[in-house]
DNA sequence: GCTACTCTCAACCACATGGTTGAGGATCTG
DNA sequence: CAGATCCTCAACCATGTGGTTGAGAGTAGC
């Protein structure tokens, strides 16, 4: 659970996954579909998809030629949930923030 | 701004990144007792700390010999609300999961 | 069956990361 | 002043990461 954080926050700490990842809120998306966006190689994406569906963040299945990735968004969950812990932290910095502009 | 989220998402993917975090998290702490409950060496903690500055998560300040380190949460609120834009997503497949539960 | 297409894998490269040790700058204490 | 303490920095090492290319497995279409 603790490693799978690891996880999770390393694939979301690059542009290109985030953006993969983005595309795939749009619905299923083949391998080339992701890959067009990029200069990047096809093998390159393949790669980054790898490190994600790794996050357990895409899930990939064969359909003839093709391959189709989908979004699995429950691992964001507990990112999301270990990251709002800190909610209160970044409001106090807010709050004090606000205070000065008042002042 | 984009790179920003890099910045953080990486300096979260490491156990004990996010342990100093959390110790933070009740005030400020010298850099000895964030070092305490590791094995690694006082450098390697150093090291840690200084990718957690590079995120802008913590704040270094030399106090006489010591140096204290702060909690800067702020970054965290642009990383909860990227998490959180994908919040529909892992509850649609919570519901699908109790749904299928409940038949 | 042959060819074209989609994708993964292995090998390779340059570079980043996570850790160590050792040196040394500052500061406190005696 | 002398010594101990706290911490950072530089050098180094092993390993991981992000990209490439080339080969090849599997499928679709002619």
């Amino acid at each position: 659970m603790v490693e799978d954080l690891d996880a999770v926050f390393h694939a979301l700490s690059s542009e290109p996954r985030r953006a993969m990842l983005d595309a795939l809120t749009a619905g299923e998306r083949t391998v080339g579909d992701l890959a067009a966006p990029f200069e990047m190689s096809v093998a390159g994406v393949s790669k980054h998809l790898k490190v994600l569906e790794g996050a357990g963040l895409v899930e990939r299945r064969a359909e003839g030629r093709t391959t189709i990735c989908a979004l699995r968004a429950a691992p964001l969950a507990d990112a999301s949930a270990w990251v709002r812990t800190y909610e209160r932290f970044w409001e106090d910095a807010l709050d004090r923030l606000q205070k000065l502009v008042e002042e």
